[in-house]
DNA sequence: GCTACTTTACCGTCCAGTTGGTACATTGGG
DNA sequence: CCCAATGTACCAACTGGACGGTAAAGTAGC
């Protein structure tokens, strides 16, 4: 079927418009022109605008969840690798491109529902560290400074010169070895 | 002069309006409405809409490093007082509602110079905390966790139930403490 | 009557969503 | 095997409301 292929044509557009209009505001139109189809038609393959948001954060989360799987087998057995394999996919930009972050993120502003699939998939990586782990504040600590970092990125309001800042992540891959045993 | 004292009437209740209508989109209409003056009234004290949005930031600012001065004097002498005392500060309720942060970074989304006051202050804060510490990742890496935290608030994505994020900020504190001497 | 402040009425633009189609493929009854 | 009925994919034009901002006309205090 060829629907999927639109849909997927549709939604690459919408990431170039949130990369290329500077994270800003994505718009049907702006979609429509960028995609090639006509405004009508993309409200065809995706009811709302809201559904084509939940829809680019849906395929957002599950190239993630396989970038994470990944680094999962190459840690497995060791402590924490649920943990450190999610910290360690964060940092693949090819999966999170800041700028489609925050155009989802600002449209979650308005619509908080937006991100019940990310909810969902935060709930499900808790739950498959505390499978094999104990509850410990400090992984969620460390968890919490993974999206710090990314937030600060999105946002440019790091403290540390860009230069800098993979030493910082370097900091917390190694705190993660170090601090949780 | 009364005028002070009017654009703090309109920014209170362009605060209101953050918190009132669940951290979305801020507009002339309804803070006009809010503050019992008329969109005309507004767009005398503030020449747009972001400079509104900016003043809003502004006061926020300086209301934060009220705050984290006076833990700043609780701390003095001990290793990292500067850095300890914006964690601290981070905490206060009163003064960070995540709302009216989160109304004010939509804002940014479109217009990011609008951060620019707030980038401003973190590196002063920065240089501060450099003029009595030596560098290190683990320090920024503590802010970053403070950021998520904050983040993770706003927009309802915490990994840990309500109940038990109090821990987590406590082992932010400690491990403040602990790691760095 | 000048200055600081405030209001009312209005404008232009942006934008999500609607309407009423067209073109092409699919299918089932005779 | 033909063709009418039905469904799928897509489009151009339009609607209506929200919203930032402007213009001109007051009004109160000095």
């Amino acid at each position: 079927m060829n629907t999927t292929s639109t849909r997927d044509m549709i939604l690459d557009a919408a990431q170039r418009i949130a990369v290329e209009h500077g994270s800003g505001r994505i718009t049907l139109d702006k979609v429509a022109l960028e995609s090639g189809f006509s405004k009508g038609g993309l409200l065809y393959h995706f009811a709302t605008k809201e559904a084509l948001l939940q829809a680019m954060l849906e395929r957002l989360i599950a190239r993630t969840r396989t970038v994470r799987e990944t680094h999962e087998q190459t840690l497995s057995g060791q402590p924490w690798s649920v943990l450190r394999a999610m910290l360690a996919a964060r940092m693949d930009p090819e999966v999170l491109d800041p700028r489609v972050t925050m155009a989802i993120l600002t449209s979650a502003a308005e619509q908080p529902a937006l991100l019940d699939p990310l909810r969902q998939y935060i709930q499900q990586t808790r739950k498959h560290i505390l499978e094999e782990e104990r509850e410990s504040p400090t992984a969620w600590l460390l968890w919490a400074a993974a999206d710090g970092l990314l937030f600060q990125e999105l946002l440019d309001i790091s403290p540390v010169p860009s230069d800098q800042r993979g030493l910082v992540y370097q900091q917390l891959q190694r705190l993660a070895k170090d601090l949780l045993k």
